[in-house]
DNA sequence: ACCAAATGTGACAATCTGTGACACGCGTAA
DNA sequence: TTACGCGTGTCACAGATTGTCACATTTGGT
């Protein structure tokens, strides 16, 4: 899922696009800034793929980023996709265990672990921020499996699109978003196909629902009636 | 998901079943058992409901606990079993976000959300730790939305056999394991319904893979075979 | 302007769900 | 100790939702 980053809606610093810098004091987030690289993707290129050594943690400045499994016939499953103040690679042990890629250009800084790891040691309010951020995917991805085991998929639907709206409005609420995944990664994320995916948009536009003025953005024109579906609560 | 609680099989030490102090020295593991209080429960009681206010963490100290969250028409995804080991409740902002109950007999310590906040001040090293077993209970988590988004019913059946195997045995693997859930948390826990469990079961059951001495036993006969299909291995 | 990729649609199939009936086992009461 | 009731588990059959396959249309990039 994307739950929020780590980012507030506070006053700009010296270090916005350092997420991992909020709430740290001036002598910490220089430290950060110092041993942070960037890196930049193109669209679809890979950081890293399911194991590979988990020796760098990455944390997304700007665009999106998917994470995914894999079986070994080649069914995937996203698991999430982040924007901006997300941090990536931090939850792995020897080798990380998905693959992440980006949906769209994306910046990123990329710590090394054996630096992260003194960080940590050096600053310990860091621990405190990083596993209320962890806690913050954990609850999530809950959501996320409640989701995925009990919800049809124009619920599932519903949901994603509410949930990117709730990101993408500037009080927390949309009126038209911006889709900037392919179908087959809204499919990959829901637990559905390409097909059902279209087919479910289709009824939301029929029923007037939703409007698609084009395929990456989508209009919430009875946004009572989504909530409704999202939360489950018709047929 | 169930990952690895917070315990090592490491020896025993004067703080067996606070696995909250493993790894602190001893004045900080005395500050721990000083400030538990031990609670128990009986198989079906509740521990917290979604919506209470998040003022207590917990610790497994013996049994087993299903974590689950509802929507409104009564549709239950459980989002994890925890056994001895794990912590409950770490992850909640001001209220809980899913119901805890016990599914077998249970013994918990309680810390009060005041007093584990101190002693995250007091113990800088301890969010590390919380960190790391976060970080578990988050992979385990994305592994659980695998098998959600894209296993089918024999896989999923199959995955849950040999996690559950993973855990019970002394070396890692058990030949045959004690599954103390009802078919219905079972169901809950898979996206599945209790019938489909019921038939996958009979399937595997068919076809030697498993056997089933008693309901709540399972035997690994062709462990290979369920490995497969754990991993998609198979049509 | 062209082409490839993405999206959308229709027909059919498959997997899982829903429902009803029945069997079995366990716990409690007599 | 025995019997009964209830909860759990199993099974068969029918239905529904989603997947699969093939093809048409649209969109975006060069």
């Amino acid at each position: 899922m994307y739950a929020q980053g780590m980012h507030s809606s506070a006053a700009t610093s010296d270090y916005t696009g350092y997420a991992l810098c909020r709430g740290l004091d001036r002598r910490a987030s220089s430290q950060v800034v110092t041993m942070a690289s960037t890196q930049r993707l193109q669209a679809g290129q890979q950081l890293f793929g399911e194991g590979d050594r988990a020796d760098g943690i990455y944390e997304v400045a700007s665009g999106i980023v998917r994470l995914y499994k894999l079986l070994p016939d080649g069914r995937r499953q996203i698991i999430g996709f982040l924007s901006d103040g997300h941090l990536l690679g931090l939850a792995h042990r020897e080798n990380y265990v998905h693959t992440a890629e980006a949906v769209t250009p994306v910046t990123l800084h990329r710590y090394s672990r054996a630096g992260f790891d003194r960080l940590l040691d050096e600053v310990p309010s860091l621990a405190r921020r990083l596993l209320s951020a962890t806690s913050d995917e954990l609850r999530a991805a809950q959501d996320q499996m409640l989701l995925l085991g009990r919800k049809s998929a124009c619920e599932k639907i519903a949901s994603f699109l509410l949930t990117i709206a709730s990101l993408q409005g500037e009080d927390g609420d949309a009126d038209e978003v911006q889709v900037p995944m392919a179908r087959c990664d809204i499919a990959d994320y829901l637990g559905l196909t390409v097909e059902t995916v279209s087919r479910t948009l289709a009824k939301l536009k029929q029923d007037e629902i939703i409007e698609l003025p084009t395929p990456n953005r989508v209009a919430l024109v009875d946004r009572d009636r989504l909530e409704d579906l999202a939360a489950g609560e018709c047929a």
